[in-house]
DNA sequence: CAAATATGTTTTGACTCGATACTATTAAGC
DNA sequence: GCTTAATAGTATCGAGTCAAAACATATTTG
């Protein structure tokens, strides 16, 4: 059984890989690019750095940083200084990222694949995705990368919705992006 | 959800691809080589070609020529030139090969994190992710890799079980692995 | 038997990746 | 405060991936 899952997951994520680097051609952008730049445009402020890229991709801080390179060589994303802390750099997906992304993230014959099946066998199969990955990320001691909404440091109060850990105010929209240091 | 999906599966590979590569340090193996290695360890005899290796991985040809020959090299496995087609070379994993995939294939973290969830919830991942395997390969245009068993090919007589398409007797444990020609 | 097709290898150039070394900034220890 | 350690990020290097194209054999088709 963990054959057969192991193998299910290595060969979609091959035909995706596949299609990706199809899909990247016009604008001469390797998968793991467009990965990351499909990671910027789901991530929050705290989260839109190089380091977060490169635990969420796990790979080294080295080649992430050749990757982004690109990425910002080719007007898709911009980066913005920090104002309290000038090591850090933030990344911003531009108009012209988010454009490409609309149009081939997620890949088409993907989101085509999957709509054939019902929306209740779709929902399962995020739901049981999502416990195997929560399980593998906690094994393998990574971050777990989820939504901010759902974050234990996630405080509600009569004056709005506050992080706990940096004590900084957040938008609703603020709370439905990724953010790295999402914790159950 | 297409979203969700898309991301779970990018992300649930991207773990198994660092561990991949983390396991095969041992050997200098790089991660494609393992997956390669892999398929050829439950591959049936009309599958154990170059060509059946580049479309399970969905790479091409001259790719996976370089990746065989360092499999070869390392002596995980061995070439045996087909009898009546002298252009066909099959490839045979050795007992070095075995005994190395049985320790790293799955990684164990893997299934670790999978063997927390239900038997149930188990089945039922994989019978969904293999329903969007086959629909998605089907709407790429790709051969489904099925197990021979479940193909319809498969003939079961009296005198004992034939491959239709080829009109050779098969074994039982033949109709265990997985054939490029599989049809539903 | 010639032309087309199929299996497979080799070569080339662009790119990935980890490792290492490096710079700059911030935090910690004393 | 001042030194040391830690953090964020970049640059360079060598091994390896990858697609594309050219090539060599062997088989099938007409």
């Amino acid at each position: 059984m963990n054959d057969e899952l192991f193998n299910l997951i290595e060969r979609l994520a091959n035909l995706l890989r596949q299609e990706t680097r199809a899909e990247g051609l016009s604008l001469g952008l390797q998968p793991v690019q467009q990965e990351a730049l499909y990671y910027l445009s789901t991530c929050n402020r705290y989260s839109d750095t190089t380091l977060a890229v490169t635990e969420f991709l796990g790979l080294t801080k080295g080649t992430v940083s050749q990757s982004l390179k690109v990425l910002e060589s080719k007007k898709l994303i911009v980066r913005e200084k920090d104002k309290s802390d000038k090591r850090i750099t933030h990344l911003k997906v531009t108009e012209v990222g988010n454009i490409f992304l609309a149009e081939t993230c997620p890949p088409k014959k993907f989101t085509e694949a999957v709509t054939q099946l019902s929306g209740k066998d779709q929902s399962n199969t995020a739901t049981l995705l999502s416990e195997i990955l929560r399980n593998y990320q906690r094994t393998a001691g990574r971050n777990a990368f989820g939504v901010c909404r759902n974050c234990k440091f996630n405080q509600k109060s009569s004056e709005g919705i506050v992080c706990g850990l940096t004590q900084e105010p957040l938008s609703t929209e603020d709370t439905m992006l990724i953010c790295r240091e999402y914790c159950t």
